[in-house]
DNA sequence: TTGTAAGCGTTATCAG
DNA sequence: CTGATAACGCTTACAA
């Protein structure tokens, strides 16, 4: 059935014998007679009237609609912020576009531009390089903006970051207090906003701490499991003595370390302890759990939302870009013997 | 910064010196005069003239939008469907909007009716209870809606869908094949599609091996690790003897288990072995990896998104709705002693 | 209180 | 080839 093309206003007020603006009162609350009101609801009911949202919005030159674009949604990472954004978007009345853009910045940029066709009222972007044109782009967006991630310029748009510096300090202290002093770090790629800050923070760290890093213990791969085994691998293969700890960028490295360090025998936290960074939800599920350094995702993407929500609402555009740093904090399992449960004699297989 | 407010097409128009028609025509790539197309495209540039959707949408009656809704987001199996949903509709130039209605029915039927507001162009559904109420709005709605799920009702709606007796079969068939024979079983909310198809299932299945359902080695729960860890204990801990299998409805429930019995002394595989359902990423991760059956999530998504593609191109409305079934598969892991399965690589990114 | 009419930014028709 | 002009469905002055 559904036959009928959806009714207008013009058909309910043809039906219910008023004029347009009659019936746009009525369906805003406005002031009309009881008659007119009856009349026209009735209308509206028996025609099955939904108003139309484009329309609206063309009116009104708001769509309801709030952007959110990630690398890949299937990172754990923003996933954990989309689950902390879609409600509060949700009960705020906004619904919400999921950009993915996959590894390519250019990408980004097309989102960042995409805005101006206004689609949506505001974007929440999680870069994962900020490159010149990112933040030319930035500056000539119209619509309210929320980076989450750190943004060399203060002022280019809200900002929600993490210390990811503190974050790997709070990882080496962990470790060194257990005794490690042969502290492996395996890395996603550099040339990114998180790889790089996590690949500072590891030289300033272990130079604070008077570490010595040895040649091949120092890994750069991508952000997943592999990159994570095979630079296991390759410590074990290499001349320098396996570290005694490692530290992965995120929890995929750090489980593909775990597999890898399984298949070579090497016990965890026995032989070498492993940190993750992120806290995903895998960390917990992982043998032995991991411990991980949480960033906060959720926090951020929370935040995120609330200045996002907060600019939308009402007239705030006058006020300054805001800037809101979310602690890192350290959740210890058995991966570094926080609390390691008596093994039951599990090798692998 | 972006201080004016947006050119259009009455702004380039009267920049370049010609109508509105003129600009409209060069920018959609209609035959005009070589000076014309230079001087709109010109003042386009040079403005920074980027078209409006909603205008553009409100006058085509086309949003290029499609809704993906879902309860939760944050559960590993619609996230696996929309990460090959987001990559098809963004390649066939529609944006995604993301739904997670919550375990509310009611949300999803406000989802349904929703699209009457015309803000998409259709819609990729997975209800976890189909009511009256649903079919009726699924009757009703004009745009075209994919139904990921069982539909009592064929003709409704394009519906994607799995064998999940068969998969409950092959876990069943995989668990005598090991000699197991008192196979318990926990499920999530059985008033639920998926609950209720496997709840069917496990009955058929073991009745047809002739296997005796001990009293208490049947739980019911929700889809998470709690209702497994709970399920576990309460076995443990009832009159009957421990099963010595068991049969968990999703992969979440399974690893709750796991962590019951290992908390109980129990190995698994060598005491109890055990089965999830949709093989998400995590299977692979827990540790022992985890068996599991999988209902094609990605697949499953990857159909809705050709189908609801197919019937927005062209005019291939009237053709009649289409159901499609995807066939379950089991994937041995540890958990059941299976052959160490070398796992398809494929974590979480 | 109500109706007429003017937009919102596009596209598309129809004369010139 | 180009320029008025009428939609698309809605909200909102402005009049009556």
């Amino acid at each position: 059935m559904a036959a009928h093309s959806s009714p207008t206003i013009t058909t309910i007020a043809q039906a219910a014998g008023v004029s347009i603006a009659s019936v746009s009162r009525v369906l805003n609350g406005l002031p009309v007679r009881a008659e007119t009101e009856r009349r026209v609801l009735d209308a509206a009911d028996r025609l099955g009237y939904v108003p139309n949202a484009v329309a609206r919005s063309l009116k009104s030159a708001r769509t309801h609609q709030i952007a959110f674009a990630v690398e890949d949604i299937g990172n754990p990472v923003y996933l954990a912020m989309l689950r902390e954004i879609q409600p509060l978007l949700k009960a705020a009345g906004y619904r919400l576009v999921l950009h993915s853009t996959g590894a390519d910045a250019a990408e980004e940029i097309e989102v960042l531009r995409g805005l101006g066709q206004r689609y949506a009222d505001g974007l929440i972007i999680v870069p994962i390089r900020v490159t010149r044109e990112h933040l030319a782009e930035l500056r000539a967006v119209e619509a309210p903006v929320v980076v989450i991630g750190s943004l060399p310029d203060d002022g280019l748009a809200d900002n929600v970051r993490t210390d990811s510096r503190r974050g790997v300090d709070m990882a080496l202290r962990h470790l060194t207090g257990l005794g490690r002093r042969r502290i492996g770090f395996i890395n996603g790629p550099a040339d990114t906003v998180p790889g790089h800050a996590r690949s500072e923070a590891f030289r300033a760290g272990t130079a604070r701490a008077g570490l010595a890093v040895a040649d091949g213990t120092v890994h750069e791969g991508r952000f997943d499991r592999e990159t994570g085994a095979r630079a296991v691998h390759r410590m074990a293969d290499g001349p320098a003595p396996m570290p005694d700890a490692l530290l992965c960028a995120n929890d995929l490295i750090a489980l593909g370390a775990l597999d890898a360090l399984r298949s070579r025998g090497l016990d965890v936290p026995g032989d070498v302890a492993v940190v993750g960074m992120d806290d995903t939800d895998l960390a917990a599920v992982s043998w032995p759990p991991l411990t991980s350094v949480s960033l906060g995702s959720a926090e951020r993407g929370a935040l995120a939302a609330r200045l996002l929500l907060d600019r939308l609402g009402a007239d705030a555009d006058l006020s300054a870009p805001r800037a809101v740093t979310v602690e890192p904090r350290l959740v210890v399992r058995a991966s570094t013997g926080g609390a390691h449960v008596v093994d039951d004699g599990s090798a692998a297989g």
